[in-house]
RNA sequence: CGGGGAGUGGCGCAGCGGUAGCGCACCUGCUUUGGGAGCAGGAGGUCGGGGGUUCGAAUCCCCCUUCCCCGACCA
């Protein structure tokens, strides 16, 4: 496979016996074994069509002059037009040639970044029976997005959606031996998810393909490693996929575990919001988001509702027809209390229960933020977890007359035995107008550390632009993203549901901890296109492009497509991938709308410039043209190919 | 699951009681060849499904179904 530009294969250098691998070494070798002779990215991979000429005439490709109605978002619609993929069902899509090159090539970078950390690649089937994921709590927990079906004999099986079961259990079956770890093992597959309302195309699809890895170590130091190991491939593999991304802390959601961080790709169309600080390098999930507490009183700015001077004594008001914070204030207003109030300065109290894992009782759990404030439940769920959290429903609330749904306050839930917690804008000495816990009562200067006191602060506000970062103080922007990766430490959970121990140096059985690191391949060609993408289609980086040139041939006569068949073949035996318009009958407008949408960075024009013997190179990019010879045409191609993202 | 919209050739759409049409794409021929060509000819549709009303239904009524968008949900 190798061409004259690429050398040896890429790839780590091959060692003889597992004992030698390391997860954690980001050896050089590895990085090294990647890069061509001309410092470029080596293309030679098994899985690239990089030896063959693509050409239009026989392509198996037609390209879309309209939008399709059902694609909304950009990437979606050029991802059909330019002929890359097609919708089958909702949330599923086959993939045509070029947007199969596409995808190959998503994967071997990922490819070339886990073997060089020292990953080793299995493959494990979609199709898994029942037991496996009863036995880890999943085909319960999974819920309704677990593709669930039954073979003749009426036996439950079930479309994987990831596989944390096979591994732990495959390497339970191997490994007995501390000895043995670490050791990094990773997929490519199609994975399945009943999504309850794909979209946006291939993005959110019901079926795609990921690229899963765990690590599995003896101890928390190995994982650590492990995690750092697995981070910074990402880091390469997002960079040499030419993405700008940002690295988020998150919330593991239902997989448990600590350290965990999403690599996520700003655009405004994404679906994931994230928050980072204008001033400091945070960066966070706006599930996991830390907001630090009000540094000011008063106003609408973050902060609490406590006026300047020292709040009075508690007073209860008769405030008829009021259980929402937009009622209670405009009754306020109307009361000629003295001051005016907004809702910033009232006490919501919202009713929760949780549930404790292994607990057979839901508990009630009452949550205080500022009335102006909504609540994020997940943001909540992501701290308590592995405690379950749900709204709280009226029958939750029956055997609680104490708790007047509208008119809840703080002031006797200790004396109730329900649990209270604040947002930390609620601060020590923060006074509130709040319910009274009767109908139609509110209680005014309520204050905290006087007259109530929380059992604990617990972050659940909603985040909002402005809002101050936990580290640093500055203002926290929000941002939308599409989710491209995510790390996360997942610790003991699955060794210990499946009894994944090894021996430990002193004989005794110790507790694998593992990892877990999940790529979108699918949808990272989506959200790639999604970022680079022009008015004019696609636009891809070199390592992602189903071609390094989209050369055509037009004009007329025989001469453009002798010179142009000619030019194609000595660029490509110069190591590129060429990808040549060679088709007779559709006119330059054609050729060039088509060169424009597929996307590939550089478009050369065998032409009317024969007649000055030059072509025109023109990067895809920058829009920049230059005429070149062409007599020595492919020397220069090569040269300005090299320069490109 | 809640709200909104839509199912008519491959794609985009019109038609809204009287024998199914347009643009793009496709096929044949001639012309054309640096910005989505021209002329001539052609192929392709159980109008999402079922039931009803009617002399007659893509069109009106009922039921079902699918898809798209927003929200809820989502390693």
């Amino acid at each position: 496979m190798a061409g004259p530009l690429g050398g040896p294969r890429g790839g780590p250098r091959r060692r003889s016996g597992r004992r030698f691998r390391r997860v954690g070494q980001t050896d050089r070798a590895g990085r090294a074994g990647r890069a061509g002779r001309a410092g470029r990215p080596s293309r030679r991979g098994p899985l690239a069509c990089d030896d063959v000429l693509l050409r239009m005439s026989t392509l198996f490709l037609r390209t879309l002059r309209e939008d399709p109605v059902e694609a909304e978002l950009p990437s979606h619609k050029l991802l059909l037009r330019a002929g890359y993929v097609r919708r089958v069902g909702p949330g599923i899509y086959s993939w045509m040639p070029l947007g199969m090159l596409a995808v190959r090539n998503v994967e071997r970078v990922v490819r070339e970044e886990m073997a060089a950390i020292g990953a080793q690649e299995v493959q494990f089937p979609a199709l898994v029976p029942r037991e496996v994921f009863e036995r880890s709590g999943r085909w319960e927990d999974y819920g309704d997005a677990l593709f669930r079906l039954k073979d003749r004999r009426d036996a439950d099986y079930l479309l994987a959606p990831t596989h944390e079961e096979l591994f732990t259990l495959l390497v339970k079956g191997e490994y007995s031996s501390y000895r043995d770890l670490p050791v990094s093992l990773f997929q490519i597959q199609t994975k399945y998810r009943d999504e309850a309302r794909p979209r946006a195309g291939v993005l959110r699809a019901r079926e795609f393909v990921m690229k899963d890895s765990y690590s599995f170590d003896v101890d928390d130091a190995g994982a650590e490693r492990s995690y750092r190991a697995h981070r910074d491939a990402y880091e390469r593999i997002f960079a040499r996929l030419g993405f700008d991304y940002r690295i988020v802390s998150a919330v593991s959601g239902a997989m448990g575990g600590s350290a965990s961080e999403e690599l996520i790709a700003p655009t405004p169309s994404g679906e994931d919001t994230f928050v980072q600080c204008g001033n400091c390098d945070y960066a966070a999930n706006a599930e996991a988001v830390e907001i630090a507490g009000p540094t000011r009183a008063g106003g609408d700015g973050p902060g609490p509702a406590t006026s300047d001077s020292a709040p009075g004594p508690q007073r209860v008001l008769d405030t008829p027809g009021t259980p929402t914070i937009a009622t209670l204030v405009e009754r306020l207003n109307s009361m000629d209390l003295g001051r005016s109030f907004g809702a910033a300065d009232t006490l919501k109290n919202l009713v929760v229960k949780t549930r404790a894992p292994g607990a057979a009782d839901w508990e009630l759990l009452v949550i205080g933020v500022p009335g102006d404030r909504d609540v994020d439940m997940k943001r909540v769920a992501g701290q308590l977890e592995p405690t379950e959290v749900a709204p709280a429903g009226p029958d939750d609330l029956a055997g609680h007359p104490g708790l007047v749904k509208g008119y809840i306050g703080p002031q006797r839930l200790s004396e109730l035995g329900i649990r209270f917690v604040v947002d930390p804008l609620v601060t020590e000495g923060s006074a509130w107008v709040t319910g009274a816990n009767e109908a139609d009562r509110h209680a005014l200067d309520v204050v905290r550390g006087r007259d109530f006191f929380p059992d604990g602060e617990l972050g659940a506000v909603e985040v909002r632009d402005g809002d101050r970062c936990a580290r640093c103080g500055g203002p926290l922007q929000i941002a939308r993203g599409i989710e491209l990766a995510h790390v996360f430490q997942l610790g003991r959970k699955y060794a210990e549901v499946f009894d994944l121990t090894v021996s430990g140096a002193d004989g005794r059985p110790v507790t694998v901890t593992m990892g877990s690191y999940g790529v979108g391949i699918t949808r990272a060609v989506a959200a790639l296109a999604e970022q680079t993408h022009d008015d004019l289609g696609l636009r891809w980086p070199r390592e992602i492009s189903p071609a390094d040139v989209h050369l055509v041939a037009t004009g007329k006569g025989e001469e453009p497509y002798t010179a142009g068949e000619q030019l194609a073949a000595e660029l490509l035996s110069a190591g590129l991938r060429v990808l040549y318009d060679d088709r007779r009958g559709s006119s330059a407008g054609v050729k060039f709308g088509d060169s424009e949408l597929l996307g590939v960075p550089l478009i050369v024009t065998v032409g009317r410039g024969l007649a000055k013997g030059v072509v025109e190179v023109r990067d895809r990019w920058s829009d920049e043209r230059v005429e070149v010879p062409l007599d020595g045409a492919a020397a220069e191609i090569v040269r300005i190919a090299a320069g490109q993202p």
